[in-house]
DNA sequence: TCAACATATCAATAATTTTCGATATGTCAG
DNA sequence: CTGACATATCGAAAATTATTGATATGTTGA
């Protein structure tokens, strides 16, 4: 049994337009806050708040150098969440019951 | 230029616990609105709300047939998922710069 | 140490999403 | 046609998430 509230975290990092245009800023490579701050038309504590949610989510790792935190998408992350959406869409294998086909209903 | 309002319905689909257990409930085959609100602790209109979000996602699809709605996953909208997925957190190839590893900043 | 800076966190508000009950729509059996 | 049923839609309320400005934390260079 999975656990909903941890998968759903994972794909947090994907369903608001800020976030993905941070991802799109984060494709070309590492960037540091500043940087992705100067790109979005939203404030510091705003970034700060969606860069959280992109950490928790795994998609997104940080480094901190000094005064700056570098962000990057990670591999890592960005498969585990390939191989989640995999699992969650794949029709469950299930040893006994295999080639039943129809809908399941109560009635009729 | 990606459509981030787009992309975001997509994963809409699975950023929700009631959600992805609906998608749990539909892994092991179509299954009637009836049968799904057996399986969950949520009133038929709340039902009936995310499963339109599920199937604007493309995720899941429905079948009506007389008085009974038939949802399912679709195979489709999962591989558009999937391939979105690896795009969204897939490096950026642009033919000029491609071996630039260190971070973008406007510093140092 | 101090001032300037980068980022995180906090508390309040705004905006959005979710839930619920009531009702509308459409189907079927009688 | 009528009544029972399945599901969708609506409006209001509840819950959650996003945004903002203020402030805290930590770094750097003078």
């Amino acid at each position: 049994m999975r656990d909903h509230g941890a998968d759903a975290k994972v794909f947090k990092a994907f369903c608001d337009v800020n976030r993905l245009q941070i991802l799109e800023l984060l494709r070309s490579g590492e960037k540091c806050a500043c940087v992705l701050l100067e790109n979005l038309k939203i404030g510091q504590s705003t970034l700060s708040y969606h860069m959280k949610i992109l950490c928790e989510s795994g998609i997104v790792v940080s480094r901190i150098e000094g005064k700056w935190t570098h962000y990057k998408i990670s591999e890592e992350g960005s498969e585990y969440a390939l191989k989640l959406l995999q699992t969650l869409t794949q029709r469950e294998t299930v040893s006994s019951d295999c080639c039943s086909c129809e809908s399941q209903s109560h009635h009729g």
